[in-house]
DNA sequence: ATCATTAGATAGTAATCAATTACTATCTTA
DNA sequence: TAAGATAGTAATTGATTACTATCTAATGAT
């Protein structure tokens, strides 16, 4: 797994430390991962961290990127192969909890900015991250509305709320059961209760 | 607000320990809540608050204490006026919702306990609470299926965790909105949409 | 009034953190 | 092959952390 013991680029080992911070964020708080954890994590002293980033700040910004790079992959993908706004919400929903099921540090890390003081620069990358997804989610929404394949009366706003406070459900009961295995299986009985709420037509 | 320049007893002096940890986080990351800021926040040195609390942690065993004992409170008076489950579950949902906009350190505190490494005893305090909590709602859907208010084939494990997922759900709206007042007002949009959700029967 | 109790101040400790320094080893390329 | 660029080390910095030892003085019971 790590017989490189020489010299690499600093784009390789940036990588590395992205990947490192993904992992190490699932056992320990993000807040706690030290530049000392991921130094030793990827075989490196401390102060070389600082050879290829600038602060640790700049570590988490770059992680964000990577988070948001790679759900943004899942979700387009995920939409492309739906032929309606509703069937497109089911596999958005489906490619999310996939994406958390394979990366369980996704949501710590998004989360775990969010309750800090506004002016963080790490945490404004979140809040755009999440204000995008939820305006997509809500789009998809008002689609399936116009082409009346929900309540006619949905209110979109409060829906698209719903669906990600849903998948936040299922995160809180993977932290609930330290693992994050079960996560589909929960998700296949969580979506036809959603879809009800939303007054999708059974399909 | 208190001039009070008078010694006061352990007991008090917990009590006003605990309110500045309740009213630090609403701005802080928990675990960066200091002794010290405490301390100032109260008007005593830093080595003044181990004359009332033993360790930090002991300090979080009694913030997770009396969060159990108020939303433990707030969620048994809303069950008790109550004439049917699914009323029962609606006041428990707006008690719930009511609480968190009264102490928006609350669901803060909780999430950022449940993401950390198992053998933390204040997380076990946290797991426990949510745990019973889980089950009440569980057991107040079970009710209303056998009462048939709600959808006969019911999953009311999951349910439970839409139930929870969708607080959640306002929780994250209110953080990335930085301001928890308008929370009141966008439960009442979630509600129906939950209570459709799992079928209740319009009242 | 007296005096034991104890809240609080003062002034520390050791540990840990991100970041920086001076220097070395390796790679690239002209 | 020489020279410049760059990845890495070892050691250290100053700031901050939870926690503690020692002293002072307010409180309350007698």
């Amino acid at each position: 797994m790590m017989p490189a013991k020489t010299r690499l680029s600093t784009e390789e080992r940036q990588q590395e430390i992205v990947h490192a911070v993904l992992l190490l964020a699932t056992a320990n708080s993000p807040d706690a991962i030290t530049t000392q954890a991921i130094a030793q994590h990827i075989g490196l002293t401390q102060g070389a961290v600082f050879r290829h980033f600038p602060s640790r700040e700049a570590i988490w910004l770059a992680v964000i990127d990577w988070l948001e790079q790679n759900l943004g992959d899942a979700i387009a993908t995920a939409l492309d192969t739906a032929c309606n706004p509703v069937e497109g919400l089911q596999r958005l929903f489906n490619a999310h909890v996939a994406f958390i099921a394979a990366h369980p540090s996704a949501p710590r890390l998004v989360f775990n900015e969010m309750q800090k003081p506004a002016d963080n620069p790490v945490k404004q990358r979140v809040r755009g991250l999440l204000d995008r997804y939820r305006q997509r989610v809500t789009a998809l929404l008002a689609q399936a509305k116009t082409l009346a394949l929900v309540d006619p009366a949905l209110d979109e706003t409060a829906a698209a709320t719903l669906f990600i406070g849903t998948i936040q459900g299922l995160v809180m009961q993977s932290l609930l059961a330290g693992d994050p295995r079960g996560l589909p299986a929960a998700a296949e009985r969580l979506l036809p209760l959603y879809l009800r709420g939303i007054g999708a037509r059974p399909s």
